[in-house]
DNA sequence: AATGAATGAGCTTTCATTCAT
DNA sequence: TATGAATGAAAGCTCATTCAT
């Protein structure tokens, strides 16, 4: 049974019904798009070093505007973040659902975490991996909570895994080491290179299950 | 032929040599204290996070002395870089001299990266793991030529192994992923909880060999 | 004689008598609101630290709509001030006319001030007096001559009063004694305490007027 | 026996004595010499209209030096306060100690707090009375403990005044309304116009005692 | 070397005011 | 009239760095 991805039509419903929900902002409004400039300023630059002016510079607003649309600077990094949870946690739901083994659900989880730190619309994701730090205390349990259902997926199907002896790691063992491989691509892959995220995402996978096995 | 580690006595020589060598900054100088507590600072609260002031305080004297050992505080977080990389670079060397077979030799990175990221020594490694936005262009070039030089010893282990099809993944490929998995660590694991690092090493090698074979 | 105090029934009429003159602002209208929640807001953080969207809150609309009634922030201390004024200088002569004497006059004066001061409709009081330092220029010009005019009732009966022997200070002294001691009130009295605003008036009468004589 | 005023040497000497047992600021001193800037603006401007920026014009330093004096804007404000008050405090003990009757002391207290509030060095006692309210929680707090140290003098004389006969009025509320009436005068008197401080604290004290009697 | 007062550019945030709808 | 997004100047404060002592 060949593993069945996410395709695009698919992804951009999803994206619809989340804002729909009010769940997900809308990229084209004008707390949208200083959503996706902060990501991405906070990718590049840091929290720290990314200003409020630097902000609204790349939005095309004043400096004292964004404030209009978030309480503080502190604000937009929780939304970012967010935002980038919500998201990849119904991505990460979808794929599963499109795979029944375990093999493939496993290499749906990897894939997708892969694409959400990869792609475009995933600089969030690195920004969540990666300014953890900056986040003050309130903000920082309310994304813990999300993170912890998000984490939840991926352990639920690592613990089958295991008990089917499809990995031979301790699940939260393999989860934390695999976080770290995947989250740390956003430091060395180029989309556009030799390697495709698709095949990325399979030698992940091989690391990741224990090919004595005949799967 | 069982993987030989590095013992605690082997370190403290390897040590003292670089200090005699004046390639490391001696822990007990002024200049090593300073260095010291800007690592765990830098570590803890991030380099931007952390204030002049903060580092002084730390080691007792006012923040205006600070400039007279280092010529301003980027210098000081390239300067913790550099020791990290120099005093791990020789540990690896070290270590790989001790351990004949390939999988004992990547055994040995795999453990002397993780002691370097893990342990208290070791702060200053993860400092430059993710601290390396703050770096500024000279600095960064610098570094990144000590840095090239220590990946150098990791590819050439890992592309022996390749060409013996102890590993499947491509050496490239590997190392970033490992890199991640490893650096990661210092996010997670606590030294003194269930999982000791030696096992946390040998479930990493697990991944990254290939078991089919009998090895 | 005794003293004659103004009723309650005489004061609405003169409200509504000032109103129809068009020198009133109605407390009932959207300005008259907007007015009473900003004379509210002054007394008890200060002009300064009262923003234009506190004085929106309290009366229920959004703060650009304010501009829609009044010029500025400023136009709106200086409405509130000049009703103030208006409608206390109105009391003053109604209260003056309802009495002979002279010392019954003074009473007079001086309750009705205290009330001014004190009372809830006299929030309004208590601005011209503390806010005096937020009026720029041509305002204060403005306030400045109401204020002269109402200072001119205090004079003429204190002159007189001074002829007759009935005080013994000179009178601008003796009126700028009582305005510091009437309007300090505002910090420290309580309506319902054990203290009547009457007989605080009388003891503050006692002490202006010379208590060698029998009056 | 006639009132015994302070004279400028004891003045002088007692505020060497504060200053050398670290309870004053000297007013040469760089801090010393900030307060004061402050002290002025702030009865001139009032404190929330006085800026860092002001107050660092005035003294002829940068804005960001005065953190390096005072933690924040209202430590300024607060140590202007308790400057003010301990500094008045020792000038009212020992103006009570040179007199002996209770008429001649009731008479130096009202002296002095109109020399606090009008001379030179009195600005900080005409800011603690008019930016109470900019106190924020933790300073009031402070601040009160010394303010109701200082009332407390006030309260011993006027509670044995009225025993005496000397005073009609109870002691508390002839306290409040000398308050209010000496405190006012920051915005009135005139130090050299035509009526000496001498004679308003005569007319001052005229106002308070029973003058009924022959004292 | 060490001190610590001073610098000054730059930060986040506030807020009266404007204006298209 | 009313809205509320946007403005932009200015606020309090921070902090790496300098420098006379």
């Amino acid at each position: 049974m060949p593993y069945v991805p996410l395709n695009d039509s698919d992804a951009s419903l999803l994206v619809k019904s989340l804002i729909d929900d009010g769940l997900l902002v809308d990229e084209s409004s004008a707390k949208g798009r200083l959503l996706k400039a902060s990501a991405e300023l906070f990718k590049s630059k840091g929290y720290d070093k990314t200003t409020v002016r630097d902000i609204a510079n790349q939005v095309g607003i004043q400096s004292g505007s964004i404030f209009h649309h978030y309480a503080s600077k502190q604000a937009i990094l929780c939304a970012v973040m967010e935002q980038a949870i919500i998201l990849n946690m119904a991505r990460l739901r979808l794929a599963l659902s499109l795979n029944e083994t375990l093999k493939e659900q496993l290499h749906a989880l990897i894939l997708s975490e892969l694409q959400a730190i990869i792609l475009d619309n995933g600089i969030a994701m690195a920004v969540l991996v990666y300014e953890w730090r900056s986040l003050e205390n309130e903000n920082k349990q309310k994304i813990l909570e999300l993170r912890d259902e998000y984490e939840q997926i991926w352990l639920d199907i690592l613990t089958q895994a295991h008990h089917q002896q499809l990995i031979n790691t301790t699940p939260m063992v393999l989860r934390k080491l695999l976080t770290g491989a995947i989250s740390w691509t956003t430091n060395w892959y180029k989309p556009h290179g030799e390697l495709s995220i698709d095949e990325l995402a399979e030698m992940t996978l091989a690391l990741a299950i224990n090919n004595n096995l005949k799967n």
